[in-house]
DNA sequence: AATGAATGAGTGTTCATTCAT
DNA sequence: AATGAATGAACACTCATTCAT
């Protein structure tokens, strides 16, 4: 037994979850394997986490914090900026986040997907960016004296399907993807983003903005 | 004990699974549930059943099957449509598919999501997909005695996340979505047909047809 | 379902059942594998049987009766033979029996042998014989007007280790023994034979009648 | 819950099982009853052993290795004793051994008996020791200068049927002889012993050595 | 902070047996 | 006499979790 940092270790039993269950899905991970795997005594997870399921809420609560901050920084942070190259700005830092940390994103879909599901947190994200988008828009139409002529339904299906969720089924499939299409990861990259401009954000000028 | 018909017994079995993957991904459902619910003996699921996955196997096999039928029917059978019809055909019958089969494809979902995926079936379906519709489109050039410009990578990104995924996505968040939103079966289906024109559909003409 | 004699049906599960007792012992054995190898259906097993254990209880059945037979046919059908020839006599029909009957002697032998066993039809047996023959040889000495010497504790190592365990022996091995030493079934016969004769013949020859 | 040392705890899985197989044999016997008379939890059996089948294994791999060593000290480290006295030293050896170890003697036994055996090592054990006698004795004669008149069949029934067998069934029948014929370990020893030297012994002399 | 041992409540699967026809 | 379907009670084995040190 060596002893570690006790904050290195919490780490490493982290990290190992994360891999293990993006691997086999949270009810198909075994706390026994994440020990061995981390290197680490099973009762020792107990030390640190109270049970399976906290060490999966450690890790979305991580996860959605990131994902808070991204959002953000991006809308905030560029006062100077086109809507369009915020937009654009939000867009690749959001992409960054989604590889980045992928894995976490990978169970997150998974358990959002499940009919019963106990962690719905990527789908309330998702409605959340989605708001957030409205209402940033729906400002810019105020602040220009014009009536708001749209619902958060007209935007429902054209950013939750063709907007946020592409994002996230490019980091869920990243890997897997550049490995059937033989793609290096910035080739995947370059290819998703050239998608992404050519149908979203296309529609972006076309709609939302038209009457502007 | 009563005594139902055998096919319609392995049927309601095959129902209730469904049913429950979908709410709780595979390894969280329990056999004993299924049972339950379907209102069967546990045992009388092996009796049908080998084993939990040869359920699961059963599932998918359906699942595959029809969708292959899908796509063949679409892609063949209208020969006096043009192409931008067909496609639209195609499509709107994936549409249905998708959303007849949601609960089967949310399990295939999660599935192949899984890093250690023993059922990445879905993802070969969507590759075998997009192969298809490139090969299509190469015979269209061909035909006119044009070069093809294009490889299968080119065409990896758009259609994978912004063509097939989507749809995808739209099947297992439907119900989810409609809840959230308030919206009618109709409402989002049509704004989500609306959208993918908008997107997707839009690049087609724009982008592989423009040499045309 | 070919309609067989009622009489016939019973017989074909009865040996099968003593097969597949004799290959995986009865608590190995299932009674699904005895139905589908006897090519009938399993409730049928049930129609003829109250349960697996009657079976068993059956064969047991026969194979007693048969048992005793030889034992009664052997020491009373020669008057006038000599002691050592109607010895003999037995000796050899007890041989040819338990070759003739040795799965079931096998089966018989396997429940004999566990310490809580429900079946020890095979023990009792044993010390029948053995009881009987000092019970005949007693009568010898009688008639001759002598005392007779002996107990039953002097017979009982000698006559069960080395009397007639090995014919249950030489029963359950006879395959496996040809097999392993390339003999044929007369070859393993005659060698036990002469085996048995210069060892258990000899010694009551010399120990039993020394004193006659 | 106690915490007892962890080889305490494994050896009292073994022993415990070890009873309950030969009291049930293999099959009959469950873990759930392993478990309550060992008075371990059961989920702790499968602590220390992989499954049901490899408690039998290891039970198997020391009653073999015991076995083995047997053998080995016997025939080899009395190089000053003669023949017959050697061959007696083994016996007493060998018996003992049996006695000492009749509960696993027995489960061998059983499992030796299946047509289908999974565990046909007791026979293996036997005919490997036979082939050793054979062995021993051939040299004997190659160095008295005399040709070896003898295959392995000539020793086949007798050493198998009349020799190893009756040890063997000895220890099976131990405690079911004593009770039955209301006997003292030492009085049933001392009849199985003479029994043993007036058939099988008496028969080494006359055979195997008359000609030297 | 760390560990080997221990446990209760499951978990998929099997099996002898019975029912309805 | 015969069968396919159905069942309850087990069964071997697993797993998240806790204890004692």
């Amino acid at each position: 037994m060596r002893k570690r940092d006790s904050a290195e270790t919490k780490e490493k039993i982290l990290r190992t979850a994360e891999l293990i269950f993006a691997e086999k899905g949270f009810d198909g991970a075994r706390v026994d394997d994440i020990a061995k795997r981390a290197g680490v005594n099973k009762a020792l997870i107990y030390y640190y986490f109270k049970s399976k399921d906290e060490i999966l809420n450690e890790l979305f609560e991580t996860l959605m914090a990131d994902g808070s901050q991204v959002q953000n920084d991006s809308l905030t942070s560029y006062p100077d900026l086109s809507r369009e190259e915020i937009f654009r700005e939000f867009f690749e830092k959001s992409l960054d986040y989604a590889v980045k940390h992928r894995s976490l994103i990978k169970i997150a879909f998974i358990e959002s997907m499940k009919t019963d599901s106990k962690h719905p947190k990527l789908l309330e994200r998702c409605t959340a960016i989605i708001d957030k988008e409205v209402e940033h828009i729906r400002k810019v139409y105020e602040s220009k004296g014009l009536a708001f002529p749209y619902t958060r339904k007209d935007f429902a299906a054209m950013e939750f399907f063709l907007g946020i969720m592409p994002i996230f089924n490019y980091a869920v499939y990243f890997d897997r993807l550049m490995e059937l299409y033989e793609m290096s990861e910035m080739e995947l990259k370059e290819q998703f983003i050239k998608a992404f401009r050519m149908t979203h954000m296309q529609s972006h000028q076309n709609k939302y903005w038209e009457k502007l």
